[in-house]
DNA sequence: GTTCCGATGTACT
DNA sequence: GTACATCGGAACG
């Protein structure tokens, strides 16, 4: 069969999702950020080599990687694997479609642009937590649908990192109001 | 609008 | 002890 989607490069997967719809447990909504990790990032968990916390980014692509960050939220990434295992993306943002009111169950009664656009903010949106880390993301409560015709992407340099802070790997859905953080400007033309 | 800061778990020095 | 792929609220302009 034909490579998976994920089977190539985090940055290739991380424009990819862009566009992409998610849901867990028919909770969900277009993906509008993502971020991409991998071993050779200093800024990435797998650059140490695997790690209890790291196992699942150097296990099969297209499972879940979830941790928790400043020992409050969760983070979910996609694993993926282009021949060199320790790679992911992280989602950052979604626009959410479905499943509203469940979403303001857990995460309060906010306006649609603030319930999932952060790491965190979706994660608790959708439900996501550590129990979710290493499931593969073609088998329930996960469901995820690519888009049909790729959108316009922008770029910028990833959020929240000390380490490769300049490597541009930040991706988002062109003119989206659910981002976590809007895109600096980009000049006129290119 | 902005900046500052505390909460709190886990991995690592 | 310190650093985190964060968030929400307080204080300020």
């Amino acid at each position: 069969m034909a490579q998976t989607l994920f089977d190539q490069s985090a940055e290739t997967v991380a424009r990819t999702l862009i566009g992409a719809e998610l849901e867990v447990d028919g909770v969900g909504g277009v993906i509008v950020e993502t971020e991409a990790y991998d071993v050779f990032d200093p800024a990435s968990h797998s650059f140490v080599g695997p790690t209890a916390r790291n196992a699942p980014m150097f296990g099969p692509p297209g499972r879940a990687y979830v941790y928790r960050i400043y020992g409050l939220h969760w983070c979910f990434n996609v694993v993926c694997d282009a021949g060199q295992p320790g790679s992911a993306v992280l989602v950052r943002a979604l626009e959410p479609r479905t499943g509203l009111e469940r979403m303001r169950e857990r995460r309060g009664p906010l306006p649609p642009e603030g319930l999932c656009s952060g790491p965190g903010k979706l994660c608790e949106a959708l439900g996501i937590d550590g129990s979710l880390n290493g499931r593969p993301l073609e088998a329930a409560p996960f469901a995820l649908r690519l888009h049909v015709q790729p959108p316009a992407l922008v770029q910028g340099v990833r959020i929240g990192i000390s380490k490769g802070a300049e490597t541009p790997w930040r991706f988002g859905l062109a003119g989206s109001r659910f981002l976590s953080r809007p895109f600096p400007a980009v000049a006129a033309t290119a």
